[in-house]
DNA sequence: ATGAAAGCGCTAACAC
DNA sequence: GTGTTAGCGCTTTCAT
């Protein structure tokens, strides 16, 4: 499609104008556009013509209105979290928007009060501004998927739902309690046998999730957790807290860390200790953030396939989309250990 | 408003299902929500009732036609580099989500092909999806901002319009090369004398741009500056060679880097010679990305006022969309200088 | 201050 | 296969 039309004026131009220069009726432009497979091949041909002349391009708000369809997938933006190693979350909204794209969806970012999960949602819903939502902070608790579904809104998830073991909408998570053990593996087979954990609190349904690929690693290899394992909160002085702590007491050879936020907070702990990571003592994160890629000499750190995850919940929107009781299975995904110096 | 209607049924109410449940005609309601100065004090609280108890929201698609405009900004999603520390566009992409709801805009997110800058526009623009543009990589060539202006499209630019100094578009830019000198008297300031430049190479504006900075800070205070300098590309590995191959030659006591991804090269030649940073030489970067913030002991960093930036450019969105013909001089703001244990 | 009529650009349903 | 008619939900005249 030639990307100038020739055509500059202020008013792009409408279905009636196809229509007129290719002579046919209005509707015969619509179905060029939507049937084609309904149209003689040369009335087609004529009609294509006419549109590449005149650039034409259907008005959304238009169609929107017709079809009551806005190809529009709303996303509520994650918070920003500052002085973390967090940043998963872009990730994913960046292959996101690729993969709606493709499907022809485009994504509606929108805003949220931090202190209300359910903001900004009811507002787009009621003037019908998108057609599904993608959630993404499940693990907060269900409030917003409880609360979409009893506005009857479509929406898939990525994270599963924690809360609701009888949630019906499609869902896509990884498993990083797959990826704690693998994580804790690699360290077993580079010899280690202290292999600590540095997780967080107890009432997180993500930390437990992931400090039980630890343990089971561990207890499958015959190797003992105890005084091996700290809870704390995912913020660098806490990371290093614990980090202090563990290395004092119980002299771990490599430690595990919940996130790449933790990671880190070890890392200041080394820094002050003037312990060389890789050499004295081995590190892995979670996430695969852009701090565990450029911090030397590298972490180790689990990867979530975030572009899979994606794609499959464009899939499951599309499916969603197109069949109105569509229920499907959730989708777990694994994740990879990217290996580097610090292990 | 409250959140729950109390009405669930699939089809959101019209403005028709208020006007018959408050008893006037659909006109009335419409000026109570667009122009409530028109209608007299108990009429326009009977509407707002049956407004509330419908839980009703104009329909966007239906306003959107009839006004000519969708309250929605295009912003076309930058490209994710892995394996650096740049996620400045990130940041700045949330703030500029927040400031644009408090106004009343959405930001419609596109994907275009990275090997194409004016991709993704033209398909919006003719389908009159969006009401104006944000465009950020103006750095890169003034393609896309030429290309919007000959289609006489609304676009406000983060960042300056390097290579078109007449052109007519708000803009909103970081005066970098203040930047760099703030960066390079801080240093001065705690003792150094020779310091180092690590930059990128000679057609990259932004690099002159920020390399300046540092010249000017250098030569002020009467330093010399030969056989400091080092031009190479914005990744970890050359920055890694670059600030090898100065610290063999000069031997510099604090070096400024033109980004955070080559602190992180710096950070990992001092890695390999076993020297402290912040002790045995210090590191100043720009962006004051998550890697500065969270890698022991911190590094100092160049922070762009986002936040600012972006409220700015929704201010100028704001006019622009408001007076077609507005035409503002450009915006420019100044960083600031976190300082963190690398210096 | 409120109401009636018209129409934004499109597509679904039906006629030919 | 193609054309005609109607109407999605809203706002902008214009009349009262």
């Amino acid at each position: 499609m030639p990307r100038s039309g020739g055509h500059i004026s202020a008013a792009p131009p409408t279905l009636a104008d196809v229509a007129e220069l290719a002579g046919v009726s209005r509707q015969t432009v619509s179905n060029a556009v939507n049937n084609p497979d309904l149209l003689r091949a040369d009335t087609l041909a004529r009609v294509q013509d006419a549109i590449d002349k005149l650039g034409y391009q259907p008005n959304r708000a238009a169609r929107s209105l017709r079809t009551r369809a806005s190809h529009l997938i709303g996303l509520r933006m994650p918070a920003l979290q500052e002085g973390t190693a967090n940043a998963m979350m872009d990730r994913f909204v960046h292959t996101f928007v690729e993969a709606a794209a493709e499907t022809g969806y485009h994504v509606l970012l929108f805003y949220g009060d931090p202190a209300d999960p359910l903001d900004g949602y009811d507002e787009l819903l009621r003037s019908t501004a998108v057609d599904a939502f993608v959630v993404t902070d499940t693990h907060l608790g269900g409030q917003q998927t409880t609360w979409l579904q009893s506005r009857r809104a479509r929406f898939v998830s990525f994270g599963r739902p924690w809360t609701q073991p009888d949630a019906k909408h499609p869902w896509v998570d990884v498993d990083l309690a797959y990826g704690a053990e693998i994580a804790t593996e690699h360290l077993i087979e580079r010899g280690h046998s202290k292999i600590a954990w540095i997780g967080w609190h107890k009432d997180s349904l993500l930390g437990e999730e992931r400090r039980s690929g630890w343990t089971h690693a561990m207890h499958t290899h015959g190797l003992s957790t105890t005084g091996l394992a700290s809870r704390t909160e995912d913020s660098i002085s806490s990371g290093k807290a614990a980090a202090d702590a563990i290395l004092d007491e119980t002299e771990p050879t490599a430690l595990v860390c919940a996130s790449d936020t933790l990671a880190m907070g070890v890392l200041h702990s080394l820094f002050e200790r003037r312990l060389r990571l890789g050499e004295d003592i081995a590190v892995v994160g979670f996430d695969d953030s852009q701090v565990a890629q450029t911090v030397p000499p590298g972490i180790t750190s689990v990867r979530p396939p975030l572009e899979e995850a994606a794609r499959e919940l464009v899939k499951a929107l599309e499916e969603l989309l197109a069949t109105p009781s569509y229920a499907a299975p959730g989708v777990m995904l694994k994740p990879v250990l990217t290996v580097r110096g610090s292990s």
